[in-house]
DNA sequence: AATATAACTGATCACATAGTCAGTCTCAAG
DNA sequence: CTTGAGACTGACTATGTGATCAGTTATATT
């Protein structure tokens, strides 16, 4: 009865908790998710949740870990294959865990330190794979490098927190699984990888931009 | 005493709680705003608040609309100006006003069905603007115009949305005034301007991407 | 088997919350 | 002046919240 498990979940009561606070902060958002929903969701005694957590902030601290941990580790694994153009195509949670996109998605916006770590490792990366493709000539030479990578991987994870927008708009689920998103990649390699600004019309708006006081190299 | 006004302040009493319910919404969040807090910063009862509005859910409708006129009058006087490449160029929130893209970056994850028809709003500016940046020569002709005027949408109000990241990697306040925003326009252009492929890499791409359905491992 | 340690529960606490209500005050119209 | 309606308040209620705690059960160690 009172055993570590419980049904036939072989899950730890710590870990089936993290896992329903993780779906239930995805679904409602931390405010929204009360400790009690947690604990009939995890189906173990709200007590249990505070033994193992201490607070509910220690709660959301050690999700933060779980999903910061669980993306680091698939993106690692997809950027063995080589440089990717978009951040978020590294990103790809597990379809059997807790719903780890999800939860990233409604906590990118209220910033908590982990997650702020973790949109700086993604912003290191899409740097560095912006450096690889303009070595290997895939991509043009570029001014700002940095400044691209961070743009680019803002614009990705913020598609992510926008991502009930891209599906009413666009019909596609971008936290879905890759043949999902094939489509919006499509979308997004039009404006990116062409540009959308004709050779003249892109130079007299390099020159009207580049007039102001400072400027910034590397 | 109880008189309409309030101090110096001769807003209505309901136009005070309106403006101090977004000014706290976008500090704390809606669920993280409790009706005693607006009725401090507004200077009125916590009673009163109910009176005008009903619920707290009805107060969450008034922001929603008040903030979706106000961006939709901005929107429209900007556009006059001519087409814009940037949507979030064409929201522009007086500096006097209560703090309404605050609110607007808060609000815009947890979709209500008043800031998701203002998305729809900015999304058919952007396709018009796209449009006739085509039929002007400044932009390239689009496969999928549509499309692309979705998903740079979402883009820019994804980083509406995430704009503390982009304060804290970019050191740009993008919910700033116009000159604060120059540096990232000037980086968004070298995106999206000129393109980020090399001709031979994007028609690579391209072709890669047009077949229908392929396991896509670089 | 004995014992310590950790997992776990259910009752309970103090507090904050959204919403109700009775009644006061202001002001304008009759 | 009287009256009625709406603005407005402050006390109140019912409920939900995160957190505490005493006590119980399971697991591991010896």
């Amino acid at each position: 009865m009172h055993s570590v498990n419980a049904g036939d979940d072989d899950r730890t009561a710590r870990a089936r908790i993290r896992d329903a606070a993780i779906a239930c902060f995805a679904a409602r958002g931390v405010d929204g998710t009360s400790l009690k929903a947690i604990a009939e969701e995890a189906e173990v005694s709200q007590g249990l949740i505070l033994h193992h957590f201490g607070t509910k902030k220690g709660l959301r601290t050690a999700c933060d870990e779980y999903a910061v941990a669980t993306i680091q580790e698939s993106k690692t694994s997809v950027m063995g294959a080589g440089p990717q153009v978009d951040p978020l195509a590294a990103m790809r949670a597990d379809s059997d865990g807790p719903p780890v996109m999800e939860y990233l998605a409604r906590t990118l916006a209220d910033g908590s330190p982990e997650v702020a770590a973790l949109v700086d490792g993604i912003v290191e990366a899409a740097d560095a794979a912006l450096a690889e493709g303009v070595k290997s000539g895939m991509l043009k030479p570029i001014d700002q490098p940095r400044e691209v990578a961070i743009v680019l991987t803002l614009w990705s994870l913020g598609l992510l927190a926008l991502h009930r927008h891209a599906e009413r708009l666009l019909g596609v689920d971008i936290i879905g699984p890759p043949e999902e998103r094939a489509r919006y990649v499509r979308i997004a390699m039009e404006a990116l990888g062409r540009g959308l600004f004709t050779d003249e019309a892109y130079q007299h708006a390099r020159d009207a931009l580049a007039a102001p006081d400072e400027e910034r190299r590397s």
